[in-house]
DNA sequence: ATTGAAGTATCGTTCAACAATCCAACGATG
DNA sequence: CATCGTTGGATTGTTGAACGATACTTCAAT
C-alpha cells in the first residue's frame, strides 16, 4: 500500500529485511487517507494547501507529493488553480464502482474451487467481526468489518494488485457512504448474507456463494442508486 | 487517465467544456510514461533527479510529484534516499500480472452476452490493426494493437475504473516484454488468437470467446514465465 | 439584472539551501 | 587475503520563500 518498494531489491537482489522507513509524503498521503475514509472532511470539501500543511506541519511541496497519490486513488479530485477536493461521488460514480466490484469479487469466488486455507479464515474472521460490533452497536466497526469482508472475498483471487485495486474501491466506497450520513442502516442488513457467503464458501460451494454475492451487489446498489438519485434532484 | 477532473463540477453543478490543461507535473508524468513503456529507458535503471529535470526543463519539486504518480502505477520503484527506478519486473510479478489479467478480462468477454456495438468494434479493429502491423512487418506496433486489443477487451465491462486498472496492467506488462527484449515472436503467434476471439465475440458466442482467451492466457503466461525464470537464475 | 473591470486569495512552479542517507573508496586489522 | 570501520562525496528528502498565473469576489456602470 505503501510507495516505497517493500519487495526484494531488484537491482541487487538483495532483500529488504526492515520495514522501509516511509517518506513524509507518504506518511501525509496515509494520515489523510485515514481522515478521508473516516470521514474528517466532508465530501466536496476543499482541502486548503497553506492551511493544511500548517496543520500538519510540513512543507506544501511535501504536501502536493501527498495529494498527488490520494488523487490518483481517486480520493481526491484535483482542479487547475482550483486546488485539491474531497471526492464526491455521482450516481453514475456508484454504479461504476459496482461494476468493478462484480468483476473483482464475483470471478474469485467462483473460481475458489481450492482456496488458501488463510484466505478463507480472513473472510470468516471479518463476519465474525462484523457480527460482534452489530451486537456491540459499534456501527462504524461494522461498516469497516463489511468492507473486510469484501476486501477478504477478492483477496480470494491471491493476486496483489487485484487487492490493491480492491481496495481502492473500497476506499471510495466509503466516500459514496459518507456522502449520504447513513451507515447503520446500510450495513446491518448485509451482514446476515455475508454469514451465508461465507458458509457457502467454506462448504466447498464456491458457485453458490457467487451466486449469493451476486444477487447481495444486485440489491447494494439498487439500494444506493436510489438513495442517490432520489438526494442528488433534491439538490 | 489525466489527474486532474474532467467531470462535471461537483461543487457548482457546472460543466467543464474545454479540455482541463494538464498541470506541468501530469505532463511530465505523461511524458515518462511514454517513455517508459516504449523502453527508452531499460527497466531496473535509476532516474537522476538532477539528470532528468535538467532533461526536461522543470523543478525538481515538479519532476517528484510526477514521479510519485509513475510510482503508484507501478512503472516506477520509490526506494528510500537512494531514488527511483524503472520497474523491474520478476516471474511473481508476471504471474501477479496474469492473475489480474485473468480476473478483469475473462468475465468481461463471458458476461459480454449483449456487448455494446462500440466495445465490440473496438476489439475488432485493435485485431485489423495487429494484422496490418504484422504485414508491413512493424513489430512495435504489432505489440501495441495487441495490447490495445486486450484493452478493448476488458473495455466490455464498460467500467471506467476497470479499463484505468486494466492500463496499468497492461503497461507494466510492456515492462515485462522490455526485461527481455524479444518481443516480434511473443506477439507474433497470439494475432490469429486475437482474431478467433473476436469473431466468437462478435458472433454471439461469448462464453466461447472467453474459453479461448482463458487458454490463451494459460500459454502465454506459462512461456513467459519459463522464459522469465530462465533469465533470472542465468543472472 | 448583466456586464465588465479591479482586487484579492490561492494555486503552480521555481529556486536555493540544508539535513539525512547512501555508496564507494580507503585504510586498518585479523 | 578477506573483513570490517571510517571517511568523504554524491544524491535524495524537505523546507521556506518568492513570483507569475488563474479563479473568485466585489463593485461600479450600463
Amino acid at each position: 500500500m505503501t510507495a516505497t518498494d517493500t519487495r526484494a531489491d531488484r537491482s541487487t537482489g538483495r532483500t529488504r529485511l526492515l520495514p522501509p522507513m516511509p517518506t513524509q509524503a507518504e506518511r501525509v498521503a496515509e494520515l489523510l487517507r485515514e481522515s478521508l475514509i473516516d470521514g474528517v472532511y466532508p465530501p466536496g470539501r476543499r482541502l486548503s494547501e497553506e492551511r493544511l500543511c500548517e496543520e500538519l506541519g510540513v512543507s506544501r511541496n511535501t504536501l502536493r507529493e501527498a495529494f498527488r497519490l490520494l488523487v490518483r486513488e481517486r480520493l481526491l479530485v484535483h482542479q487547475m488553480h482550483r486546488g485539491v477536493f474531497v471526492g464526491l461521488p455521482t450516481s453514475d460514480d456508484v454504479r461504476d464502482l459496482f461494476k468493478a466490484r462484480r468483476t473483482l469479487e464475483l470471478p474469485a469466488l467462483r473460481d475458489a474451487t481450492a482456496p488458501a486455507e488463510e484466505a478463507v479464515r480472513l473472510v470468516g474472521a471479518a463476519v465474525d467481526e462484523g457480527e460482534a460490533a452489530r451486537e456491540r452497536e459499534d456501527w462504524w466497526r461494522m461498516g469497516t468489518a463489511n468492507m473486510r469482508f469484501h476486501q477478504a472475498v477478492a483477496g480470494l483471487s491471491e493476486s496483489a494488485r487485484v487487492n490493491e485495486f480492491m481496495s481502492q474501491v473500497l476506499a471510495e466506497t466509503r466516500l459514496v457512504f459518507h456522502v449520504m450520513d447513513a451507515p447503520r442502516e446500510f450495513h446491518a442488513p448485509y451482514l446476515d448474507w455475508n454469514r451465508r457467503i461465507h458458509t457457502l464458501l467454506a462448504s466447498g460451494d464456491p458457485r453458490g456463494a457467487a451466486e449469493e454475492l451476486a444477487t447481495y451487489l444486485d440489491t447494494s446498489e439498487d439500494q444506493l442508486v436510489t438513495a442517490f438519485t432520489a438526494m442528488e434532484e433534491r439538490a
